[in-house]
DNA sequence: AATACTTATAGTCTTTTTGACTATTACTTG
DNA sequence: CAAGTAATAGTCAAAAAGACTATAAGTATT
């Protein structure tokens, strides 16, 4: 049972991944024009699912990865960025922790994999320009709400939330001003733990405070940096 | 000559205007399922122009708002966003001084108005959605970079610009501590003269360093209002 | 001409927040 | 037990924010 499509509109998926440093998902193409070349995972939209039902679908038949708050990002629609006809296409990203999820290519794809961001293959049509925006968008909007929830071991130590932030910003951050000013908001809670099996002072586990977390989302958090 | 339309995708604008209130421009619909309603002026794109060409024309041919630099806000596609088919559309957002334009309504427009933020009628499909998106991105926005270059005369007071701050993000400024906080940053130039005409002590006037505004908008510049 | 209004502009004071550091502590491993 | 590594505490000065008060410079009114 096939849907009908509307074949002048599709979406890409850009995915940001952590654990350690920054990745993004591509799937490689088993059909059509871009054979053989990784990509964002994309596709088209039905006539009876919305934008957002779309993007998740199609990332979830191309590689597995269900269930995601994906995030709009932009519509791409300049008359020559898809080869064979006019197609516009909605881009959505989001940031996950890569290692929770079991990435398994599927329908068009013949592979998925994680790549380094800072070892990105070449991608077709104007992917480089829509995964750069995205990465753009990311990074500013870390420094607009607190980020970490689902990035992060449920306890984890300010050197892996630092590290986070700065995989994402790409800068170095002092870390006794990086403690202190989070420590200053009170969104962590201290676990009264400590990390285990660590060739060095062991570091205090912490984990967020949900209410403070989602109140700094819709509320002032600001990073200047 | 009659350019094809991608009759699934469409554009809608959200013009807001300022001289001294924040306004948005409407257009009544001629024609069509919504005929006599006020709605954001939008229209089909055709598949020889870009989204933002697009935008452009439409509004242009609509209203008679020429040559504006139009930001892209969002695609909406909820499946049942307009009535008799499936249109994804995606809205553009931009606030000029709307003294400085003439409203000449057409094409599919019976009329075109600016209309203060607060008396906006009754909207259709989802239009009200779209503008509150769409004030809520301006807010946000005016917060990250300067403003007032094409809002504000040539040469503006502080209480003018602070006013514009406080239609737009509609709250209550502190004048000292704004005029401490604009002047602080070298943005506005002193003209050495004063305002004339005015029924009470005159106040200076200023003008806008267009080297440091243009560096404030690609750098840092925060307000935490 | 004196006074009452307005609005502009200058300045004060206290509290917070940065940024750039230094110092010390705790733990692991050769 | 010393060396190495990272965690954590703390200092100090500069900058910024917030909440005000005070004065100045005009107009409009009595």
């Amino acid at each position: 049972m096939e849907q009908q499509i509307m074949d002048d509109l599709s979406i890409d998926c850009v995915i940001f991944g952590f654990t350690d440093e920054l990745k993004v998902l591509l799937v490689k193409h088993a059909e059509g024009i871009s054979k053989g070349k990784w990509a964002l995972p994309g596709g088209w939209i039905t006539y009876d699912e919305s934008l957002d039902q779309a993007a998740n679908r199609i990332l979830h038949l191309l590689t597995g990865v269900d269930n995601l708050f994906l995030e709009q990002l932009k519509a791409f629609g300049s008359v020559e960025r898809f080869p064979s006809k006019r197609v516009v296409t909605v881009a959505y990203y989001t940031l996950i922790r890569d290692s929770d999820y079991d990435v398994v290519a599927g329908f068009t794809a013949s592979d998925a994999q994680w790549f380094s961001i800072n070892e990105i293959p070449d991608l077709p049509y104007d992917h480089q320009e829509i995964l750069q925006y995205a990465w753009d968008q990311l990074k500013h909007k870390v420094k607009q709400e607190p980020i970490g929830f689902n990035l992060l071991p449920k306890k984890f130590t300010l050197l892996q939330l630092q590290n986070l932030y700065e995989s994402i910003l790409q800068i170095k951050l002092d870390k006794p001003n990086f403690r202190r000013k989070m420590l200053g908001m009170k969104l962590l809670i201290d676990c009264d733990e400590k990390q285990d099996n660590v060739s060095h002072r062991a570091a205090k586990l912490y984990q967020f405070n949900e209410e403070v977390y989602q109140s700094l989302k819709e509320h002032k958090f600001v990073l200047d940096w």
